[in-house]
RNA sequence: CGGGGCGUAGCGCAGUCUGGUUUAGCGCACCUGCUUUGGGAGCAGGGGGUCGGAGGUUCGAAUCCUCUCGCCCCGACCA
């Protein structure tokens, strides 16, 4: 279809790498695994950062900065925590020309350098809550790497909590995973499952793990943001006690939640076609484009109606008028189409003459001419329009291919084609789980929340089981 | 780490098997000029390369041999 780009049929890996080079979104950077965020895809991360950032502090919570850098034997405390980690850490061994006496670990995450600052911070039950974040870069030394979806150095947030009571420190990790929720359904136009991680699959050191789960084009699973309840654990690796109301000395309870630049992965996946990338307006860089045709002398006219336009429309929307003149107007149509623009102005001299302009939306590409008088409402609607129907389409989707399978053949045959969650009741049991993992490749996406159905014969060693829970081969 | 693919201009490639009119070429992009502009414009002119690197074979190497570095894709670890 459009040049460079791999369709989807042919080859999804190759489609989801051609459309971050053709809407510039990023680019590989010299040292394997790492990646650079070209302007336009970083401008996309500001507009999740933004809407994200406003959400953690209506909920009370504070940004601050903790360093990159952590003595390894802060690492080594918790002990599921460093078993979970130490594989993927790069460490600093030389500074100022010589050996240093403790490696210093670049942060995988950075509970043990938060903990060991919250003792000092933590003394009785009125120093709690703390309800921190931070906007960062982690490094996690990955074996295959894929733009956004999995670099050694990534971006993300990461909150970090701390709490005197298990119940709060439970409710702080719920509440965190229903804002992901929501920023995912509003903002990302991205249907996701909400529910519990199992064993295997739980944050190295948490006591619980929450996430939420979406559904990729080509039916895989990707989990979108995840929020945990991490007990007293850290709290007993680096003896954080307070003094509670009746003067007990107590371990203080915590969380920690994050989502990353793989949201960026995400809205790819989830949305974008074949002609190129394709953004929701609430997170598009440039969410309106204006081009304007012209021939000559008309030049100027169309040029300065463009530009009143542009003007209008800036008070509600960041609005990008295309008057390079060395393009002409379908190769601009084309550039913004892969670069996912939402909705595009066209403007020329039949249009001024009837003092109207053509709308096209990239969703669907329908076209209708809207008169100039009412483009400010019509762009408004027509931009929650295409945000609505983003996410219809994405959840329309997930339901199309997601199964209730009780049997284990069909569960593969699924699994294999056409692919999707499958939902399937399992006993609880790690050794179920990590079966049917190695003879399907598929994994134990979540437990979710909302569970319809009571009781049924766990799918791998038919014993008794409670939960339907979702299988997916994932990224 | 295993399997596969690939390193030649900014990008995509041909040339490599069979060493020699190749002074290393093509498309796109880029620069200049003119004509163009409602779905990726046309013509003319122009700039740009230590052929990933190091050794070797040879009168002669992008091409053959050895070593090495890097990247991409598919698997085992993970947000």
């Amino acid at each position: 279809m459009s040049e460079g780009i791999t369709p989807r049929e042919e080859d999804y890996s190759r489609w989801y790498t051609d459309i971050i080079a053709a809407a510039e979104l990023a680019d590989y950077a010299p040292v394997k695994g790492c990646m650079v965020i070209r302007p336009y895809g970083y401008a996309v991360w500001e507009n999740i950062q933004r809407a994200l950032d406003q959400m953690f502090k209506e909920t009370g919570h504070q940004n601050a900065y903790f360093p990159l850098l952590i003595p390894e034997s802060f690492l080594k405390k918790e002990a599921e925590h460093v078993e979970g980690f130490a594989p993927q850490c790069a460490v600093v061994t030389h500074g100022g020309g010589k050996e240093l006496e403790e490696p210093l670990v670049i942060r995988p995450t950075s509970e043990t350098i938060i903990w060991s600052m919250f003792r000092k911070w933590i003394m009785s039950y009125r120093d709690l809550p703390i309800l921190i974040n931070q906007w960062c870069n982690v490094v996690r030394w990955e074996m295959r790497t894929r733009l956004f979806l999995r670099t050694s150095e990534f971006l993300w947030q990461e909150g970090h909590t701390a709490h005197a009571t298990a119940e709060e420190a439970e409710h702080e990790a719920r509440q965190m995973l229903g804002i992901y929720q929501k920023f995912a359904e509003e903002y990302m136009a991205l249907p996701v499952i909400p529910g519990q991680k199992s064993e295997r699959e739980k944050f190295a050191g948490a006591v619980r793990t929450y996430g939420i789960e979406a559904m990729m084009q080509d039916r895989k699973a990707l989990q979108a943001g995840t929020s945990h309840n991490l007990g007293q654990n850290f709290a007993r690796a680096f003896d954080v006690t307070f003094q509670d109301e009746s003067g007990k000395q107590e371990y203080v309870w915590a969380t920690s939640w994050g989502v990353s630049t793989r949201l960026i992965g995400a809205l790819i996946m989830a949305h974008s076609d074949d002609q190129g990338l394709v953004i929701p307006p609430r997170l598009a860089p440039i969410p309106v484009v204006i081009i304007p045709i012209y021939q000559g002398p008309e030049r100027e006219m169309v040029l300065a109606k463009a530009q009143q336009i542009a003007q209008q429309l800036k008070d509600c929307y960041q609005v990008k008028l295309d008057d390079r003149d060395q393009y002409r107007p379908g190769w601009k149509f084309n550039e913004w189409e892969r670069r996912g623009v939402p909705l595009r102005i066209e403007l020329g001299p039949k249009d001024l003459a009837k003092d109207q302009v053509v709308l096209v939306r990239r969703d669907n590409n329908a076209k209708e001419v809207v008169p100039i008088a009412a483009l400010q409402e019509r762009v408004k609607g027509l931009l929650e329009a295409i945000q609505h129907s983003l996410y219809d389409r994405a959840l329309q989707f997930r339901e199309k291919y997601s199964f209730y399978i009780d049997d284990y053949e069909e569960f593969k045959n699924t699994l294999d084609t056409p692919g999707g969650f499958i939902y399937t009741f399992w006993c609880g049991s790690s050794t179920c789980e990590e079966n049917i993992q190695e003879e399907t490749k598929a994994t134990l996406r979540c437990i979710p929340f909302q569970n319809e159905d009571g009781e049924g014969c766990c799918i791998y060693c038919k014993k008794k089981a409670h939960d339907r829970v979702i299988f997916a081969r994932a990224y």
